[in-house]
DNA sequence: TGTCAATGGCATGACCTTAGACCTTTAAAG
DNA sequence: CTTTAAAGGTCTAAGGTCATGCCATTGACA
């Protein structure tokens, strides 16, 4: 009656667990791995247009990836013009990608990464409120409380939106560096690559920047004077504003 | 004045995101990520002693992973005895690990794993309460009420401490599969990974699982009531009573 | 009972990745 | 100006990973 129930096999549970859990090992190739993470960090502004990335040396080993592979994944970068390298003590790559206006010509291969992107928002819900509360609840070294107010203020000082949208990256970045938790570091670091992505392919609107703003100051109020419970309430908020207007865009 | 300011260098900021953001591309050989992620899977219980595995075909799809790669990472499950293969039709790789109780022997390895497994506990902060509160915020479909309720059972039912461990942790799975996010689901799987390590080196306490099992009914119920902030508010409490008595332990 | 299909077992060749050593270039240091 | 050290550039041998196709085994089904 049933279908097939083989011995062994219908031991498994109905809503089985096992096809939720299993997951890839490891997307693609290695080099497109790093070329995705450095891309990635360029774009979201960690390494300023100008500035130097690691040396190979450096980099390789804090990638764990052997020379080579990091060598042809800044080969690519380099094919794709996001860096320039040059050879010589005092030398090393440089970035040279400018911060592009969002949404200019279109939105290329949004679409098919629909389900992933919805998902992130949902993942992100669950991170960032999550990562301000840790925040918070930390005793912070003056660094870190620097880095937060210096963050903060590039946000509000950037002058178009190509800048603002870096500066809004590397803000929610430098909260979550501030809870000292690399796992969350990595979690808000592939929430926010997504959610770029999303941001650069709509049009950005003065009211949103300004909406986005106050909340921004309000979250790190918030953090800075230790009261946890609201920094997460104003994190939530944000998200969720933000996700609503993504949805709407993502249809 | 400064240590050698290079010109292009020091334009990385002073607390260098960078130093933060980039994470090793992938930890090791693909096969060893297979063994690791199954075994874990194993030892959660995801594929109870006795139940069969999906075919190698299907596995090695599902991991993102070559027919040849996932082989060699069963023939590792193999040899350490947690599986067993039989050929032919009906045939298949079939679960014969037994859960063990808590802290027989000593903590093997858990000692050099301090550092990854404390951040492991604020990263659970982080993502458990935030995928209660999604969680509690969808309308389940019955199977999902259903699975969470099988779940909350098993682990009330289960008689000696061992099982009790496994049904634990499908509890916490279950949570995070009903999030219905992917990613919600893979962090809350890597962080029961850790969990479960930890757990296994510590005597388990009569104490400590009745009062996890009045957290674990108070979550569920909350969950399917529907009321978000209470369900967080629930496996905050959770978390952090675990994480006291863990860190304890961990020095 | 005989056939078949689902499953694990195996082999091949192309490609990727690694580790390490060594070369070349070039600015900084003396 | 010479030396030096810090970078990127190149090579090689060994081993890991992949896609694919075919073989071997064995329970299910007619």
């Amino acid at each position: 009656m049933n279908p097939s129930p083989t011995s062994a096999r219908n031991l498994r549970s109905a809503h089985d667990l096992g096809d939720v859990v299993l997951r890839p090992v490891r997307g693609h190739h290695a080099f497109e791995g790093c070329v995705e993470q450095l891309a990635t960090a360029i774009r979201l502004g960690v390494f300023a247009s100008g500035s130097a990335l690691p040396p190979e040396r450096e980099l390789a080993e804090r990638m764990g990836v052997s020379r080579a592979t990091l060598r042809e994944a800044i080969a690519g970068l380099r094919a794709a013009g996001m860096v320039r390298t040059t050879r010589g003590r005092g030398g090393g790559t440089v970035v040279s990608y400018e911060p592009t206006a969002p949404a200019r010509g279109g939105t290329p291969g949004i679409a098919e990464r629909k389900g992933e992107l919805l998902d992130s928002l949902v993942y992100r819900r669950v991170v960032e409120p999550g990562a301000c509360y840790v925040a918070a609840s930390r005793t912070l070294s003056a660094s870190e409380r620097m880095l937060l107010t210096t963050s903060l203020q590039e946000v509000d000082r950037a002058e178009d939106a190509a800048t603002h949208r870096q500066a809004d990256s590397r803000l929610h970045l430098a909260i979550a560096s501030v809870t000292g938790s690399p796992m969350t570091i990595e979690a808000v670091t592939e929430v926010q690559g997504c959610l770029h992505d999303m941001l650069q392919a709509i049009p950005v609107l003065e009211v949103n920047i300004e909406h986005s703003s106050r909340q921004h100051r309000s979250i790190v109020e918030a953090i800075l004077g230790g009261d946890a419970t609201k920094a997460r309430r104003a994190m939530e908020q944000h998200c969720d504003d933000t996700a609503a207007l993504l949805r709407g865009l993502l249809g």
